[in-house]
DNA sequence: AACAATTACGGCATCGATGCCGGCATCGAT
DNA sequence: ATCGATGCCGGCATCGATGCCGTAATTGTT
């Protein structure tokens, strides 16, 4: 059995007290240099560490921060995650990553879990699906501290940090409309998503500007994320097959502009001739063809930052009453004829 | 503060002692169908949830298990890891991830703080950095379970999971040369790692059977495992640059492939003459241009079997001393000219 | 020399949940 | 009526590390 050495086993060996070790190892006033350096030099023998379970149980913390994504497949996520890793490594936290795969009963599941197992405080991005937050609410409430970033919860009165969605899919789709394209139709995530909003917004405010009518027809909602594979291409499909269809799609995330891309290239026979501008932070982007314009977040400084708020509101010594948020900006890379 | 109900709450509550609440909610043999009730329903009201820390120390285990991979934004670690959590999950057991990012000393701080959290067993994948195993060697000497994949350590007797990478190899380099390639050249891996012998040893056996020279100056290792992109092209470019350019190039890893394809991208002005083949698991691979031939690894299921073994020894009432190594198949799709 | 002050360490409770053991009460049996 | 059996529950130690408090011994002060 696994059986690590205990500050017991010291005192035992050494013949002293356990409070004496323990001071001897941690802070060290009160005890003379000669015992500490005894006790220092056979813990190192023993290549003692000290349980961080028992501090946990303790000091009710453990110094670990938990971080709620839909899947660290996604490479936002991934890169958002080593943002986090960064920060919180360099503050002495751990980071557990747990992944909702955008379903709601995993993020209630997940979220639970971290919250029993004492995190100090979440980082969430919302799943597709979440429409009942309460399981967050009730946590919050308690007193966790909750950071969210990228799809955030509005009504939720705690930091957010966010990328300037608007912005960005306003700048997306006036590329597309600079190119020529006349009908744009949008790829859109799950409609109570954060982020969906915004960017719906910011395409329409493109649209709007340059006087081109806004059709319902031409906006899908991928209610799962996108998720199953399938739901793109059901969405993608009708609009190809669109008595008038679109000479441009503008897509919402990185999963779907993928998926939008498939679908084109498996179905489309004059593929060549829709031009699509998405949401992406796939490092492949460059090598795709069909080729995409894309909108990239800045994923690692998000999650520097998110973390950066969440351990200030752990380390805080008094009750936060005024929280920020904050928008980093995107930047457009276009791409192809 | 965050404070969630204990046991003892409920028992002043309750007027009874924490024994028979702690019983109520449990295994309730001795206790009154009436009193079980009533405590019942009270937690029930409360919220109640028993503290994982405070088991994890009485119990000395954490039901966690810690996984070590390079990165989860590989997608043959991402699907490799959402094997190993359903299996986890359905077991009981909470996932744990560690990214090394391909550094030694990432490896050594993440085991070691995995170790100190009190995981129950560790999945490791090695760095592409290492080569001293010590700091493994010496928690399995412990008694702490450990299950290899992917990139296995032959030298340690334990459960190992892999994929059959010598023939994955050998019928990729057999595809290109039956596409009538004679030069092909092999992008390789870190030399340490078991992967970078058996996909080398395949693609030899492969050229060696159809009576084509090997030529040493057409093997480039990257060692860091392409952590940094310069690293591939610089791999590449000297590919590109050789008196007598290969006609293709067999590239042994998911990263190194993109690394790869990306730099004859960059600049190759012919880059279509080359014909790619390589391990991937990326979802996007039907999309890249130039194309690529693929050879794809059952990372779920390598998952999945990794978790069912490294469970069944945590779970063991006896100490193993027969260990397995499973292989499974790769799979090999063709692609482009 | 007598007392205060300081040094250096041990004892003990604590965090939350568990389980052994011990005890009280009620019930049935002889 | 007395004893054993059983049901039902509380007390206490335990897991590892910490920190308050108590205390012995030594040093310093007048």
């Amino acid at each position: 059995m696994f059986k690590p050495t205990t500050i017991k086993d010291i005192a035992k060996a050494l013949n002293l007290s356990t409070s004496t070790v323990s001071r001897a190892l941690r802070g060290g006033y009160e005890i003379s240099e000669e015992t500490k350096k005894i006790v220092l030099e056979y813990a190192e023998k023993v290549n003692f560490k000290r349980n961080p379970i028992a501090l946990s149980l303790k000091e009710r913390r453990s110094y670990s921060i938990g971080v709620i994504v839909c899947e660290v497949a996604n490479q936002f996520f991934s890169q958002a995650i080593d943002g986090i890793e960064s920060v919180a490594y360099s503050k002495g936290y751990h980071v557990i990553i747990s992944q909702t795969h955008d379903s709601y009963e995993r993020e209630v599941i997940n979220v639970e879990h971290l919250a029993n197992r004492s995190v100090d405080g979440l980082l969430v991005s919302l799943s597709a699906e979440t429409k009942d937050y309460s399981h967050l609410e009730k946590l919050h409430d308690q007193g966790l501290p909750i950071v969210f970033f990228d799809r955030i919860l509005n009504s939720m009165n705690t930091h957010k940090v966010s990328s300037n969605n608007f912005k960005g899919a306003f700048e997306a789709t006036e590329f597309l409309i600079s190119k020529g394209c006349k009908r744009i139709a949008h790829l859109a995530n799950a409609s109570q998503l954060s982020i969906t909003a915004e960017r719906q917004k910011g395409y329409e405010e493109a649209l709007r500007q340059h006087h081109i009518p806004i059709d319902k027809e031409l906006i899908k909602y991928c209610k799962h994320g996108g998720r199953d594979q399938i739901e793109v291409e059901i969405a993608v499909r009708e609009f190809l097959s669109h008595d008038n269809p679109p000479d441009a799609i503008f897509v919402a995330s990185d999963r779907l502009s993928t998926g939008c891309l498939s679908t084109m290239k498996k179905y489309a026979t004059h593929h060549h001739d829709i031009l699509v501008a998405g949401f992406s932070n796939s490092e492949l982007v460059e090598l795709l063809n069909p080729s995409l314009s894309y909108i990239r977040q800045p994923a690692f400084e998000m999650g520097e930052k998110a973390a950066e708020m969440l351990i200030s509101i752990i380390e805080s010594k008094y009750p936060i009453e005024e929280f920020e948020s904050i928008m980093l900006d995107t930047t457009l890379h276009p791409n192809g004829a």
